[in-house]
DNA sequence: CTGAATCCACCAAGATACTG
DNA sequence: CAGTATCTTGGTGGATTCAG
């Protein structure tokens, strides 16, 4: 049994962990969580100020965002029940928590993204010699 | 100017990193892209082994991911011009660099996954009674 | 075996208007 | 101020077929 085998195999064992990130990433991969979740980092915030924050998210996409965040004990929601209401958004102990990965996945994408624009660049320039002098490659 | 108003500005200089993370995820959240690699964490695989490892895979979507991880200098693709063909794909060092992040997603997901879950369980059982015992908190 | 191409269904998400 | 409700749409992804 050669090395390839050995890999698919593995594959088995470490897909568990695998589906579990994906999970994760389906949760709070979405357009607009990190975000919020970004502005809520250093203080419970009121509906409207992270509205105002989070430029470009419509009032639906809101709400949709924070009840689910809620729902998964990521932040909580506080009513004060004055005229007119009051309702303070703030990170659990668990949202905090999510933090520390998400800073990781932070400092990646600060530290490569100029490894991947180049990647991207390169990519795009290759595929556009292809596009451009097919002759030498396919010389139909 | 009181914590809030801190607060608020503060949010100014966290947005770029904030948006960072949001265009990494906006890359890497989609439904395969982690799957796929995390198939290839270990070894190079063919086209055919990836798709047999990541369960539920369509042709088009493993196409497609594969395409973008190669464009984005996360994935190496290498063409052995046999017959049948073969191609494999491997993780370039951009691509292994990307585990380490990822590795922290996971190690939270797996650690804090029974909260989130236990979290729902109570948003489920709050919702369900509020709307068994109207009576209690909005007698109409 | 490794794709590319086409068609189609569904849903996330935006816009807008309304409410307590 | 803090949401709901409804309508609409662009894009993601699945199924299927064709090709080198």
């Amino acid at each position: 049994m050669n090395d390839r085998h050995m890999a698919v195999r593995r594959i088995d064992r470490s897909q568990e962990s695998c589906v579990t990130v994906h999970e994760t990433l389906e949760r709070i991969g979405d357009k607009w969580t990190v975000l919020v979740v970004g502005v809520l980092e250093h203080a419970p915030l009121r509906y409207n100020e992270i509205r105002r924050a989070v430029v470009g998210i419509s009032q639906r996409m809101l709400t949709l965002t924070l009840k689910a965040l809620e729902r998964d004990g990521i932040v909580e929601r506080t009513v004060y029940p004055t005229i007119p209401p009051r309702v303070d958004y703030e990170l659990t102990e668990l949202g905090r928590s999510l933090m520390v990965p998400l800073r990781a996945l932070s400092d990646w994408a600060i530290k490569y993204r100029p490894a991947m624009l180049a990647a991207r660049q390169r990519y795009a320039d290759k595929q556009r010699l292809a596009a451009e002098q097919p002759r030498f490659t396919s010389p139909k």
